[in-house]
DNA sequence: TCTATAATGATAACCAATATCATTATGGAG
DNA sequence: CTCCATAATGATATTGGTTATCATTATAGA
């Protein structure tokens, strides 16, 4: 899928619930596309030129997140990083540093994805959970902290 | 593995660092062996009879942390939560509430195991990381959040 | 018992994240 | 095009989980 393949998809998604894609939304979203990997406000605000106001930054984040563009996680290092949504940029794994908490996307086949799914599955049934996604968090020390 | 048995290990990686196991300590480990998961220092705080004060729980946290006796887990909410190292309770998995972030510990058939440490590797591999370790994290909503 | 060192706990500081609110911008309706 | 209702912005204040400080207390070993 394009860049602007899924900003269209963005946009639609946000007119249908009344919220305008703006400049500023427009710039976080594009940043978030052109990432190998979910971002920081911080990062992205240090990343954009001209940087956009955290407070607008954080509250970019939070709508898109809210209306399901954008997912959020939460990396060893307890800051909040956001990417697209599975459904913009398709299903992956995350290969994560344990010491400076930057995160990389990984895909895999669809043998070994059929089989993660296979496992994901049967936890939330028997945890009595309505299962609504899953990552594999790989954990390892990247090529810079090694 | 018992209670005892584990404290006892405990003490020895503590020991072999010039760190004390105190009795504060003692009551912040043994908690999170009792607890089916990871936990919060609030929640702990909570639990505790009488509480440890904050400060000195978060400390404890830190500190078994940094000596490998404790694992950090950050869950969709934000708040860090700290479990038992997997070389004292055994390796795991988690299922994570997406709404409340309540999360249960769920152990896999050694089949189903190897099978996803396979996929670790391979995605560590491929993305130049030296692999640490793997949690396969499903996210669903729990029984009283459905 | 003495002593060096670690632990404690009250307090202050920190910082990512959120809330507030007056101002500005936007997308229809007429 | 103009008007207007409403959403978005951005500077600022505030929150809340977490960490740092430091004087006091407790502990293990000599």
């Amino acid at each position: 899928m394009t860049v602007a393949q899924i900003e269209q998809l963005a946009r639609l998604r946000l007119g249908e619930r009344g919220i305008r894609y703006t400049r500023g939304r427009q710039q976080v979203l594009e940043a978030l596309i052109r990432a190998d990997g979910p971002r920081a406000a911080v990062e992205l605000h240090r990343e954009m030129q001209p940087p956009l106001p955290l407070s607008s930054l954080y509250r970019s984040l939070a709508v898109m997140a809210e209306a399901g563009i954008l997912s959020p996680h939460h990396g060893p290092t307890g800051v909040t990083r956001y990417e697209p949504a599975e459904w913009l940029i398709g299903h992956h794994h995350h290969l994560v540093c344990v010491d400076c908490g930057s995160v990389d996307d990984v895909e895999l086949s669809s043998e070994m994805e059929a089989s993660i799914e296979q496992v994901a599955v049967r936890i939330a049934g028997t945890g009595g959970y309505a299962l609504t996604g899953h990552t594999l968090e790989v954990e390892g020390r990247c090529r810079l902290c090694a």
